[in-house]
DNA sequence: TATTTTGATAGGAAAAAACTAACGAGGCAT
DNA sequence: ATGCCTCGTTAGTTTTTTCCTATCAAAATA
């Protein structure tokens, strides 16, 4: 029997609160809206509920006994509760606020997120952020099942019931070893990788597929034998002279430029070569509003950044 | 309007937690004991009253929303207080607990209530005290008025809707300046008094006329131009000749045996010279349980003190 | 496609809460 | 003292709320 059994109503609280407030009945149930003798009723209801005295019925101003002054503090706090619920309910039917369970890939979370969490922290600071990394494959499976109320990953994501908002095209830039003969050249064109050996990650992202196509377009040669798990990883076996990857645009800023200088990242001129970010959730979610404030926020942030293409 | 209107119920909430701990409308219904239909129904109300989606309806086990997870954790707090109160209710019963406001006489009040506190806080910690004093004839309007919950006084009380439970009977004996001649005897008798100067308090205490009446007994003199206000200020007349006086064995226990030598205490002989203390509360107080109990702490302490004669 | 599961809906019965009216106990004033 | 207020309780009735049974619609399983 996991919940007990409730013997009393918030209404007969309130009545009480109502008799302390006003001192007399009559002005108690005036208070509250309804007849002194259903008042009564209610509050003598309460009284056997507890089995307790809780009013010392007399003349004059309406006394409490101990029990009721004891009663009737916890009614108040129980009341104010109550209203705290109904105030928030105001605040969560448009606004950013509680706990947001956001999924995010891999590829993205870690070099787009932690630029955006202050400034979300400030703008809504009612919002706590719970962000969890999975490979994308594994968000959209994550989503519908109820594990997140969002995720943040590369689209599209397949699924019914679920709705997408674009945020913004991430380019895909061209990464290899410093010392690497392309490294000469300002930006890449699709012919100039014939013949280069091509790291990717394991089929589970979706960086995967789309490095794959392109590999069969320029004649490119895709390694199977090493995938990495991590773009940090992928970034190490480039620096390494094992081949040339594609890395999308948020990791090279936030991971390469300024930092670790071990490969070169040149721009890949042919067909625009980028992917497709945004946010996601279930239709049956109920905060559409919410979320799109959120997709506002990082598109605000993604608008800051020259090498993005805002969408939405 | 200082009671807002509550559009929701606890049997709602109820309902609400008892989903989010089942993840299903038909077990939260069962784990309710109520069928499932109205169990949905007043979930939607409440979502109604909230204008908000608490529930992800689908298959699988129920999925709450970020807005049912933010009320949820609401919820249970307020029914974790509820069911406080219900638990709280059958302490207040027959226990000794809450907030307690004791009126106790000038006379009394600080002589005993300093060496009962300690012991009755260990043995009821969920017991607070407010002790105030007044002087007895005040102490018995304050009780009919409500401001006190129950006094420590001298007896009787007069009052139609009192309860008067006697406690002990506090011997008064006689205090004179320690080189006046009666200091002499070891035990006054009465008609040693005869001709001498009696001080006393002011008829606002009890004790006044208890002293005056004994004075024409004995053929003493009652001083009616100084009337002290306090047992201290009575002493100290005492202590610089101006007369001498009747003082409670408490009063003597705890200010003159071992601390203030400037008078000296003897025994009354003659009749019997004592007055009766004891509680009294409204008989519509609802709390005769707890307060007897108090009687039975304050009688435990008197068991004591040879000096007093325990009655009750 | 048939079946099962899960929650929503509908209509009527039961329970709870409200109202009006009348009562009773205490003060207060004449 | 008697009568008259004031204040809360009690009784009987009406209204509202809550619950139940029965049925339905959608989605998942077989």
């Amino acid at each position: 029997m996991p919940i007990p059994k409730i013997p009393l109503t918030l209404r007969q609280l309130r009545y009480l609160v109502a008799i302390e407030e006003t001192g007399h009945f009559r002005l108690a149930a005036e208070s509250c809206g309804i007849s002194q003798p259903s008042l009564s009723v209610q509050i003598k209801t309460l009284e056997e509920a507890l089995s307790l005295t809780l009013i010392e019925r007399g003349r004059g101003p309406v006394k409490l006994t101990l029990a009721g002054r004891e009663v009737v503090a916890r009614a108040r706090d129980i009341l104010d509760a109550t209203q705290a619920i109904v105030d928030l309910s105001a605040t969560l039917q448009t606004g950013l606020v509680g706990t947001l369970r956001l999924g995010t890939s891999t590829t993205l979370g870690p070099y787009l997120m932690p630029h955006i969490v202050g400034d979300l922290h400030r703008s809504h600071p009612d919002l706590r952020l719970y962000v969890r990394e999975a490979a994308p494959h594994d968000l959209a499976r994550q989503i519908s099942e109820g594990g997140h109320d969002l995720i943040l990953t590369q689209l599209p994501i397949p699924g019914a019931s679920l709705v997408t908002e674009r945020l913004f095209r991430e380019p895909l830039v061209v990464a290899i070893s410093a010392d690497h003969p392309l490294a000469q050249c300002s930006q890449i064109e699709p012919q100039d990788l014939s013949g280069e050996t091509i790291l990717s990650l394991s089929p589970n992202y979706a960086l995967h597929d789309q490095i794959s196509a392109l590999c069969v377009e320029t004649g490119a040669t895709l390694s199977r034998e090493y995938e990495g798990t991590s773009l940090d990883a992928l970034r190490q076996m480039v620096a390494m002279g094992m081949g040339a990857t594609f890395l999308p645009a948020l990791y090279v800023r936030s991971e390469i430029l300024g930092r670790a200088q071990d490969v070169a990242v040149r721009p890949f001129k042919g067909k625009r070569f980028s992917r497709s970010i945004g946010l996601v959730w279930r239709s049956t979610s109920g905060a559409s509003t919410a979320h799109r404030q959120l997709a506002d926020v990082i598109r605000g942030y993604a608008r800051q950044l020259p090498e993005l293409i805002i969408e939405g």
